[in-house]
RNA sequence: GGAGGGGUUCCCGAGCGGUCAAAGGGGACAGACUGUAAAUUUGUUGGCUCUGCCUUCGAAGGUUCGAAUCCUUCCCCCUCCA
C-alpha cells in the first residue's frame, strides 16, 4: 500500500492533470499491469524534446512494470486532412506509412524498451469498420459536445471552417481506447477534449473508463509557441550533438527552468539547488551547459556530449570555426564566382538577393573578413570559409 | 435553394485604376550590446545577369496606354434565411 503510493506520486510528476486520479489509485491496486496506450501521428516521424516529455513518462510506467502500447495513428494519416486550413496534408501511401513507423521506432526506442513496448496500427480495426458501424459510432456523441473542445469552439465562434471529418477523429481515437481496451491514455494537454472522449466511448461500449493523464506541452525555443517542427522552434532527437548544444544554448533563461521540469531526469530537489545558485550570481550559462549535457549524453553519449560542449566553448567564446564545417567544392563560371551566387550555391542564403541584403548588413564573412563589395568575384582555386550570420558557415574550393 | 460578406506578400491586415513589390503590426533574419539568454537599439524582410529587369494580390479570361484595384466565368470560405 505504501509502497503504491510511492510509485503514484512518481508517476504524478510532471503530469498536467490526471483525470480521475482516484481511478488511478483504483487501477493500480488491481495488481496486473496496466494497458497504458499512447497515440503518435504517423505523418511527422521526426520526434523532438517536445515528444519526448511523454515518452519519458512512458518509460515511467515500463519500469513500474506496466503495458505500454504505442500507437500509430495510421488509419487517420492515410486519409489525410483536407480542411484546407492547416496547409493541406496529402494522404500518406501505405509505404510512406510504414517508413515513417520504422522511423519512430528507432527514435522512440532510444528510451522505452523494446521488448516491453507493444507497437499497434489503428488500420488494423479502422479498415474493417464498416460504414453503418462508423456511423453507429458517430451516433454516440453530438454536435454540442464537439463543439466544446476549446479549438472547435474558437474556429466556430470565429466563422471558420470546420470539416465534418474532423468530428470523427476524436471518434475514431477514442474508438482506438475501445480496441485496445486501455486502462490509462496519455496525451499532451491539447489532446484533454479527444482522450475524455475515449473514456465515454468505452462506457458506450461496456468498458470500464480508461484514466487520462495529460502532459504540458513543451514550449519550442521561441519560448512562446509549443514545440514543433513545422515552427521550426525544436530540438531534434537526431540532431548532431552540437546542434543541440547550439540550440540548447539559445533558450532564454526562463525557459531553461521550464525544461528542467519537463527533460531533466534530475531529483526535483538537485533542479531547486540549482535554481538557489543562479539566484546567488551563478551564470545561468553554466546551468545550462549542465542541461545540455544531460540531455546530449541521452541521446548521444558523455563523450559527445563534451565534445559539443568544447567545441561551443572553442567557437564563441573563442571564436574558432566549429568542427562539422561542411565542406564543398563548387564549379565556378568562367570570369570567377559572382559572391551572391557562391554565397546561393553553398546553402548559407537562400537567393542572390538575401545575399546581398546579408552583406548590407555587414552579416557576410570570408575567412573572418567582413565582405562589403556585391559585385566581387572569386577566383577560382580559391579555398575559403564563408559565413553569414552567426551560425551558417561553409569552406568552399572554387573549382 | 435564397440573400449578403470575403479570399492581398511567412501570419494578421490596409489598399479599391497610375506615385504598389504593395501602409501598419506580428514573426523571422542581420548588425551593435551580451552569456549564441533576456531587455534595448539599428536595419532587412519576392526573385534575378540588381542604379535596371522579371514574377506576385484565390484561378482563368477580358476592358484599358496602364489593373491588387473595373467586367465575365470558375474555385474556395463565412454569415443569415429556408
Amino acid at each position: 500500500m505504501q509502497q503504491d503510493l510511492e510509485i503514484l506520486s512518481e508517476l504524478e510528476r510532471g503530469t498536467a492533470e490526471i483525470l480521475l486520479r482516484t481511478e488511478l489509485v483504483e487501477k493500480l491496486k488491481l495488481g496486473r499491469p496496466l494497458r497504458v496506450k499512447v497515440g503518435f501521428d504517423p505523418t511527422a516521424p521526426d520526434l523532438h524534446l517536445g515528444h519526448t516529455v511523454i515518452i519519458n513518462k512512458m518509460r515511467q510506467f515500463q519500469d513500474f512494470g506496466h503495458h505500454i502500447i504505442f500507437l500509430i495513428g495510421d488509419f487517420t494519416g492515410r486519409i489525410g486532412d483536407p480542411t484546407g486550413k492547416s496547409a493541406t496534408r496529402p494522404p500518406l501511401t501505405e509505404e510512406q506509412v510504414v517508413e515513417n513507423a520504422k522511423t519512430y521506432q528507432s527514435q522512440v526506442f532510444k528510451i522505452l524498451d523494446p521488448e516491453k513496448t507493444e507497437v499497434a496500427f489503428n488500420s488494423t480495426w479502422m479498415s474493417k469498420m464498416s460504414s453503418s458501424e462508423m456511423i453507429q459510432l458517430a451516433a454516440k456523441q453530438t454536435v454540442a459536445r464537439m463543439l466544446e473542445r476549446d479549438d472547435f469552439n474558437k474556429r466556430y465562434k470565429a466563422g471558420q471552417s470546420i470539416a465534418i471529418h474532423e468530428f470523427l477523429y476524436p471518434l475514431v481515437q477514442g474508438y482506438d481506447s475501445v480496441a485496445l481496451r486501455s486502462d490509462i491514455e496519455m496525451g499532451g494537454t491539447d489532446q484533454t477534449f479527444n482522450l475524455l472522449v475515449g473514456r465515454e466511448l468505452q462506457k458506450h461500449y461496456g468498458q470500464p473508463s480508461q484514466v487520462v493523464i495529460t502532459l504540458p506541452l513543451l514550449e519550442g525555443l521561441d519560448g512562446v509557441n509549443k514545440m514543433s517542427k513545422s515552427l521550426g522552434n525544436y530540438i531534434g532527437i537526431t540532431d548532431s550533438p552540437t546542434e543541440m548544444f547550439g540550440k540548447i544554448m539559445s533558450v532564454s533563461d526562463e525557459l531553461m527552468w521550464r525544461y528542467y521540469d519537463l527533460l531533466s531526469f534530475k531529483k526535483i530537489s538537485d533542479i531547486q539547488t540549482l535554481r538557489k545558485s543562479v539566484a546567488e550570481g551563478e551564470n545561468p550559462r553554466n546551468v545550462k551547459f549542465l542541461l545540455a549535457d544531460e540531455i546530449i549524453t541521452r541521446f548521444h553519449s558523455k563523450a559527445a556530449a563534451q565534445l559539443a560542449q568544447d567545441d561551443f566553448i572553442a567557437r564563441f567564446q573563442k571564436g574558432a570555426l566549429p568542427d562539422d564545417l561542411p565542406e564543398m567544392a563548387l564549379e565556378s563560371p568562367a570570369g570567377g564566382f559572382p559572391i551572391g551566387n557562391l554565397l546561393k550555391a553553398a546553402g548559407l542564403v537562400e537567393s542572390t538577393s538575401e545575399a546581398f541584403r546579408m552583406m548590407g548588413q555587414g552579416g557576410v564573412k570570408m575567412d573572418g573578413e567582413k565582405l562589403e563589395d556585391r559585385s566581387l568575384l572569386i577566383s577560382k582555386g580559391t579555398i575559403a570559409v564563408f559565413q553569414v550570420g552567426k551560425r551558417k558557415f561553409a569552406r568552399v574550393t572554387v573549382k
